[in-house]
DNA sequence: TAAGTGATCTCT
DNA sequence: GAGATCACTTAA
């Protein structure tokens, strides 16, 4: 079963626990599909989380990434469900699924897959570009998320701050936003 | 542990 | 248009 608009539409921390486990699958242009399960993701959580690049307060003009609604990060403040993907240190693309409701920025990046270790690594692999950028997830056409029914034991979600965010304050980088499957 | 890499954003 | 920044990876 392919997550639909309602999937991505509740509370970030929600969607965020629900998506580990499911499956990333890729459609190439060949026709080929690659589909690796979900296990680390993190969240970039409204207007007020100083991590995300959609951050609206405490401007500092020494945090030039955040700068609330750009040309860039446009996508976050649109209704959950369509992908958010930029560059990052001139080399990797991210890979983000915007969560929630329109005109509040969230998304979720996805660090991990069983298989692929590393958001660079797997938008490598996965052959994703900024051609998906602002496209739906919900059509099944390209790349999107299956729920495949499999168990997962509650337990195994761990929690821990996220990475490469030093630069969000004391607050903002000590939260657990980073959600992970125990191995 | 450090360097590579280029789009994005701010300030001139 | 210049200069700084960065939700990372790799090789040593």
């Amino acid at each position: 079963m392919i997550l639909n608009k309602k999937f991505f539409q509740r509370p970030v921390k929600t969607v965020a626990e629900d998506l580990l486990g499911k499956y990333l699958v890729r459609r190439f242009a060949d026709g080929r599909t690659l589909a690796e399960m979900v296990t680390e993701v993190e969240i970039y959580d409204g207007p007020e989380d100083r991590a995300s690049h959609a951050c609206q307060i405490g401007t500092d003009k020494r945090r030039r990434n955040n700068k609330g609604k750009t040309k860039r990060t446009a996508p976050m403040f649109e209704a959950g469900g369509i992908f958010y993907i930029y560059l990052c240190y001139g080399m990797y693309q991210m890979l983000n699924i915007v969560v929630g409701e329109k005109d509040y920025p969230a998304a979720i990046l996805i660090r991990a897959t069983r298989e692929t270790k590393g958001p660079g690594r797997l938008t490598r692999k996965f052959a994703i570009d900024k051609s998906l950028n602002t496209k739906s997830a919900l059509r099944g056409t390209g790349l999107w998320f299956e729920d495949r029914k499999e168990e997962l034991a509650p337990q195994k979600i761990v929690r821990a701050p996220r990475t490469g965010v030093d630069y969000a304050g004391e607050i903002w980088k000590n939260k657990k936003y980073k959600f992970f499957l125990k191995t």
